[in-house]
DNA sequence: AATTAATCGAGACGGTACGTCTGGTCTTAGA
DNA sequence: TCTAAGACCAGACGTACCGTCTCGATTAATT
């Protein structure tokens, strides 16, 4: 997802080593291009600019902006929160979801989020390393579900594939299509809804 | 959504009528890059060449490539499916899910919904159009919804805005994100899963 | 060199006449744009819009942008000049040359005349309208020399054809290139220069 | 008028340098065309097929279509030849016109002197850097014509300027006018001419 | 201290596409 | 049959980026 050297990269030394000074100035750039001019505003070209700094030098270490933008994303959602574990599926679930929304409504995550997923609409390469970024996220999300069924929260036919879509899947929406805010009291909805469901019958 | 004129437009006449054959010649060279080239390979300049047809023209009538995807899908999906109204809600919406992952796989309308959702991320023109067309899609559910609630089949307490996301979410999440396919089954499941909710003490 | 329709056409009638407004408003938007904007803003589409009259109006009776800038001309320079004959070959020319060198110091005059012989290096049909027009002002300061040399104030070996060319040749030089204005004084200079030679003992 | 680099600039380097097969390539793909396609066919974006060259490149060094002209001129006319001086006006005068005659009737040269005088009536910017063109090549005539004064062979009270524009007023008025070919014979008449005079009792 | 090698900035390169403008032709309704 | 309006195909305009390619200069680690 990022375009960091591993620390133990086998060919290391000699020749000038890589400037942190030129790496932070391309993502900063990155970030506030995309904060003022949006995504159209999104060029490599202006990037550069931006940061004073070569466009040889961000094409060195990002193959695609893609990866440029997910670090950038990385950047600013620095703290992996980790798994909730509360003992309750759906307080776990809103603690979640919550945290998911208030990055989406975040001006600079949010942006982010979106560039990433159009970049992967246009580029095959960086829409693989995208799947890894989701896949990732999915795995979470399992995790916690695969607990509510395991302490007879949830249905034990639950499919958990179908849910986590569920639960993702307005997220992305909202993100994409204004029709409606990502509130915090959206993202309970969902996960109440999830777990109650619509029908009248459904629990007979 | 669409470049025809109205039947009764005020203005009439004066002038060369609008060219019949240039318009389909346009909107066919549109779905063929699509199908041949891509998303990536759809440029105006190669529509006007494909199509035989000025770049003018293509400018005089859509304001912009969104508008133009955009009337490619609806000439695509032509019949635009009627409400089905069953008289079960359930089914209802499994026809409808189906209908709109299979239009989803499909190879060119499939593009055209990804391409629609791109390009609204990137002109502000279009996400406009694009809102319309959105808010169409989800008037539809809403009706069908409504009819539950009223019919009883659904909980009375149902907040038809959040319910709409729950199954348009899915399907743009998947559409854009291909961790797994559009299948018929997918499209049930998430009817179903909204309905009976995967909480098991869901109802107290 | 103009447009015009003889009045005793043979076949007339039938059909709507040719609207004199139409004709007279693209000869007053073709002066005034070449007044306002210049040669680079003289375009067929600027004209019949200025004119409010269509493009198609214009190519019917203009067969190239040439023409229609050559009737502005004698539009402009509508009298005629008479040859003067004055009795004296260097009154004459003095005569000749300030009034040649008047129109081309005459805004729109001046524009009409570069922008005919800038048509002419471009459209082959026009150059050879341009040549008439050239010939005709040749022909005219011919004939004054001739008479100059028949009264024995002209040597009689006068190549009149280089003789003409120094006349006109510095004229176009000087509307064409601004190194210099086409002021009285000059048009006078060049009559007395070619007459009187430069070299000391040009006159044994 | 040249897009050459000063040998002392100033800002040396940093960034790669001008690729002078670029240039070359520029400046030959404009001959070629001007000698195949004429003038009408000489458009930036042929110049940049044909010379394998991006536009912006052609745009980063040439700020006009003249200015690429001018220098396509210069490379045609190569041997800036030196200024004769053989000890007689008349004598220098005579190879300097047949000189520059004989460029006029070169197929290429000719076409590309009446691209820029063409050119500099359309592009205000164009027609600058031509008047330095210009006043370049007056500058050579007068020195020779103040040689002549100098020596006594032309009278004391020769206007230069007016002499100048003899002499080139006629080859650009035979170089755009096509009536009367831009012969050896002309260029010795034109100046024989103007020392003489062609008044018989020119000095009374 | 000198050498070596990879970095840095700057920016030119060949290209593709953009959205606009014009040229000249064509097609209507109305005079 | 002409006129005004304006759509049509064609293609040039000048600009913005793309991703690649040179440069001279900088900066360690290795000689």
């Amino acid at each position: 997802m990022s375009g960091e050297i591993a620390p133990e990269s086998p060919k290391r030394t000699q020749g000038r080593p890589r400037s942190d000074e030129a790496h932070d100035a391309v993502i900063n750039a990155t970030i506030a291009l995309l904060t003022h001019a949006g995504y159209p505003g999104l060029s490599i070209e202006r990037i550069a600019a931006t940061a004073g700094v070569g466009k040889r030098t961000i094409y060195r270490w990002w193959p695609t902006k893609g990866a440029l933008v997910a670090e950038a994303y990385t950047q600013l959602i620095s703290d992996r929160h980790p798994d909730p574990d509360t003992g309750s599926v759906q307080r776990d679930l809103h603690v979640m979801m919550r945290r998911l929304f208030r990055a989406g409504l975040h001006p600079q995550a949010g942006a982010v989020l979106r560039s990433m997923m159009v970049e992967a609409q246009r580029d095959p390469r960086f829409a693989t390393e995208f799947q890894t970024f989701i896949a990732d996220r999915r795995r979470v999300l399992s995790k916690v579900l695969q607990r509510g069924i395991d302490r007879g929260e949830l249905g034990a036919d639950t499919k958990l594939d179908v849910a986590v879509d569920a639960l993702f899947g307005p997220f992305w929406y909202r993100l994409l299509s204004p029709h409606a805010p990502l509130s915090d009291t959206f993202a309970q909805d969902v996960v109440d809804q999830l777990l109650s469901g619509i029908g009248v019958s459904s629990t007979p």
